[in-house]
RNA sequence: CGGGAUGUGGCCCAGUGGCUAGGGCACCUGGUUUGGGACCAGGGGAUCGGAGGUUCGAAUCCUCUCAUCCCGACCA
């Protein structure tokens, strides 16, 4: 590509709607300009790169013998009535029309389209397994996109599915899927972590995240100092511990007025107790059913970790009305003891830690104190409930703490088990001739997000530091005098022997100042810069510029290719 | 959806009731320059986000609206 002639525009001041450096570095270096609202247009440098990470998807992925195909983008409400989440996805599911008034919506994601699919192909175990994949454009209306491409509403992302005739197989496949993306992410050139994670809206209950650590990540990470513990901060375990109960030191349940004092802070403030003495009791609705939440006075409710327990596909915190038809008080009173309408009751583990604890009566402007678990209320369900913090314990192994990393989460792949092939009947004959839904997992990729990651991680104050992988180009032959005969010949002769040998080679043959392109070729990134002056073209040499550590080497006309072809290879090893 | 902020040539910004709306970057022409974002001269490009209102007069004041960004809630 002949720069004189690109359609490419580079900057030096920045829109300020560009929080992120890897939104300005893109925006700087003409990569992608904004059409709406998380929404971009690819302009010849962000594609080619795009097309570099594809392709190395590509490759990873057929290794594991997985087959690429292509789904709309339109879908039919009707699948995803099939499959209930029509009703239960939310608006970041952007619905519409068509002419004869038949729903539709934008996909957001294909569990549903591919296992229509599978199920009208699909009969017999022999033909399994399948690992089906796709790269191509999402849309999700997300509330609030942000940061350029890493939180776009439109975006590009690989989806793969797997079909198997049993969980072992499923596994198998999972494995292999998490190999890939670590190769994947590997010949990207990031510094990338695997981490437990959340499943969410997707389903299922087995799940890794792809966590590129970078300052300005989206996701908080909790790891182990000592063991390989890692997991997305709303999915880190709380260690289990064991706790003693001594009720010999018990005191009587007493109620307690405490007119107004609704906060965990009011009321600790108010009877002179420290926050982990109080029981944070809290109505839930778990899809269609309340349930009273209790956790530690000093915890946050960790909903994730509610929705994964209870299976549940909808959970959120019930509003004023129900909370008082429940306990028979205003909000703010809400406790274990004594309920007007019974309802389950699940709690943390960590309520078992100090006896004597203090809650809600039930009743508008008054507490409990001297409430003690099993001797005045009972729960149903025992689990962990509660945020994982820094510095806690690992609750794997017993030497580490956890430290806090943030992340920006550039894969993701889920163990789905049978929810769409249930709900869809993707069934198929097993061998005893029976009749078996079809076991799933599903796997994705953000493209473009994996684009700004790479940014985010690897670039210095002049501009984009490419990995050589998923460079747009991973030379730039700069003739500087172009006035001088030899260094435009030179520079056009380069410029063709490099395209000659495969490398992805831009001429910068514009009549601007040294300086100028120095610049450019820094902020675009260009791995190599190829630099040929008057002076050393003189000596029979041209320079190298690496961009990556800055060093400049004088090299032979005669030696530069072997020298670029070498660097290239050892680059991407 | 709650809180905060912003909309003035492609980008960054100035202009807070009064002449034909300014500057820098970018762009075009000519000249000088030419190894780390040059200089001089000339030039093109804006219905000041939109609609309505107040006023002799509105980028500026008022009302509504649209869009964008940040924090939160939410979300692969």
């Amino acid at each position: 590509m002949r720069l004189s002639n690109a359609f490419l525009k580079t900057m030096k001041e920045v829109p300020k709607e560009a929080q992120v450096v890897s939104h300005q570095l893109m925006f700087r270096a003409g990569m992608i300009q904004k059409l709406a609202s998380g929404i971009y247009n690819y302009l010849p440098m962000a594609l080619r790169s795009l097309r570099k990470i594809e392709a190395i998807i590509r490759e990873e992925l057929e290794k594991k013998g997985c087959q690429e195909v292509l789904m709309p983008i339109v879908q039919p409400a009707e699948l995803w009535r099939e499959s209930g989440r029509w009703d239960y996805y939310g608006a970041e599911l952007l619905r519409f029309k068509d002419r004869k008034d038949s729903d539709f919506c934008l996909g957001p994601t294909h569990e549903e389209v591919i296992t229509d699919m599978v199920r009208k192909n699909l009969k017999s175990y022999k033909q399994l397994p399948w690992n089906l994949y796709q790269i191509q454009s999402k849309f999700r209306d997300e509330i609030r996109p942000r940061f350029g491409l890493m939180r776009g509403r439109e975006f590009i992302m690989k989806d793969a599915y797997s079909f198997d005739e049993s969980v072992e197989k499923s596994m198998e496949n999972y494995q292999l899927m998490y190999e890939a993306y670590t190769d994947i992410f590997n010949r990207c050139g990031l510094k990338f972590k695997a981490v437990d994670a959340a499943t969410g809206a997707i389903g299922g209950d087995k799940s890794h995240e792809f966590q590129v650590l970078a300052e300005s990540g989206e996701d908080g990470i909790l790891s182990c100092s000592h063991c390989d513990y890692a997991a997305n901060e709303e999915k880190a375990a709380v260690k289990e511990r064991q706790f003693k109960t001594d009720s010999s030191i018990f005191t009587p349940l007493e109620e307690v007025h405490t007119p107004n004092q609704k906060s965990i802070e009011e009321v600790t403030a108010f009877l002179g107790k420290k926050p982990e003495e109080l029981i944070k009791s809290l109505v839930y609705m778990i899809d269609e059913e309340a349930v009273l939440i209790l956790v530690p006075g000093n915890k946050e409710v960790n909903e994730a970790k509610i929705q994964a327990f209870f299976n549940a596909n909808v959970v959120h915190l019930a509003d004023d009305k129900t909370v008082e038809e429940i306990t028979g008080a205003k909000t703010g009173f809400a406790g274990p003891v004594g309920l007007k309408k019974q309802i389950k009751i699940a709690a943390d583990r960590g309520i078992q830690e100090f006896p004597n604890m203090i809650c809600g009566a039930n009743k508008t402007d008054y507490h409990l104190t001297g409430v003690n678990f099993e001797r005045d209320y009972k729960v149903e369900e025992m689990g962990d409930f509660i945020h994982a913090l820094p510095g806690e314990p690992c609750p794997v192994c017993d030497e580490g703490k956890l430290e806090e990393h943030r992340g920006i989460e550039v894969g993701q792949v889920f163990y789905l088990g049978t929810k769409y092939s249930e709900s869809m009947s993707c069934n198929f004959l097993d061998r005893n001739g029976k009749q078996v839904p079809a076991v799933m997992g599903c796997y994705g990729i953000g493209v473009g997000r994996t684009l700004a990651a790479a940014i985010e991680q690897n670039h210095d104050e002049a501009g984009i530091v490419w990995p050589m992988a998923i460079a747009p180009y991973e030379v730039l032959v700069m003739p500087l005098q172009l006035k001088d005969e030899d260094v435009v010949n030179v520079g056009n002769t380069l410029y063709k022997w490099f395209m000659d040998l495969g490398i992805d080679v831009a001429i910068d043959d514009r009549n601007e100042r040294a300086g100028f392109k120095f610049n450019d070729a820094d902020l675009i990134g260009y791995p190599l810069q190829i630099i040929i002056g008057s002076k050393t073209l003189a000596e029979g040499m041209v320079e190298v510029k690496i961009r990556a550590t800055g060093e400049k080497l004088k090299i032979k006309v005669a030696e530069i290719q072997d020298w670029v072809v070498n660097f290239k290879k050892e680059a991407l090893k």
